[in-house]
DNA sequence: TTATAAATTTGTAATGATTACAAACTACAA
DNA sequence: TTGTAGTTTGTAATCATTACAAATTTATAA
């Protein structure tokens, strides 16, 4: 399908700006701030402005066409995957690792759940630690 | 138990500043941000300053004596409730209520999760919406 | 105690992500 | 073609957070 189509799906008018950003978020799986995000399309299209990225993202958030993960302090990461998933951030080399249902099958119920009356909208399970490879990194140097 | 032998058991030394901040964190469950506890406690320590709390705060994150909650883009939180839960935020009010296991048995599983070879240290369940309180706002409204 | 070193606090200045805003531009319908 | 609403853009402002060095407090050792 078409990113065009795709995000008319969610009511959103498929300007080239926003074609561009989610074209960017379905094909970079890496949690990109809105930084990383300018920094490589701004290259492509050279008038685009940082305001731009900003405002399209809240408008995909706002429509359940992207994910907005404030799962660290210093800065928001976007996830153009809105299927139901889980991250990891490792607090080292700040990689961000999707975790899908198949390896954490509690995510699954996360969909269902129910807090008194209050009317859910989001729920996010954010784990954090030090991530596989920096733990090997971190033994290297406590060998040498 | 007195707050400074509380904080003692976290390996922190308990420093006026210190111990103002964690009776703070204790006593209000309002998962205040450091401009909240600063403008409570300046009335009582005048001197006490912002970078002292945001300093505090770190300590106490980093020795488990305290938690930060990444729940919200504006600014973080913090919470002296070092026991298992999850926390619900308004979107409208901005309040932050907290979920025990006894109402959401899922959080029981969290401390025991896995993910690969990573070394998990910390994970948030962080649920949005809207507040019972405020959708019965809305509701009044419409109706009129 | 007293002197000295180490740790901590404080206030100010700097940083940097995000937002406000108004002017310029674009899409689209009459 | 023209008008209007919607959108983008660049700049300036905001505001939470951090850096930093001086001042202060606490710990240590003589």
């Amino acid at each position: 399908m078409r990113v065009e189509d795709y995000i008319l799906k969610f009511g959103i008018k498929p300007l080239v700006q926003r074609v561009a950003v989610m074209k960017y978020l379905l094909t970079h799986k890496t949690h990109p701030t809105v930084e990383e995000i300018y920094e490589s399309l701004h290259k492509e299209i050279s008038t685009l402005s940082k305001t731009t990225i900003y405002n399209t993202l809240k408008l995909f958030v706002e429509n359940g066409a992207a994910l907005q993960l404030n799962i660290e302090d210093k800065c928001v990461h976007f996830d153009g995957d809105i299927s139901a998933h889980a991250h990891f951030m490792c607090q080292h080399c700040g990689m961000i690792y999707d975790i899908f249902p198949s390896k954490m099958p509690i995510i699954n119920e996360l969909s269902t759940l129910e807090f008194g009356s209050h009317n859910i909208q989001n729920v996010q399970l954010n784990l954090t630690g030090v991530c596989e490879k920096c733990m090997k990194k971190q033994k290297n140097k406590e060998t040498k």
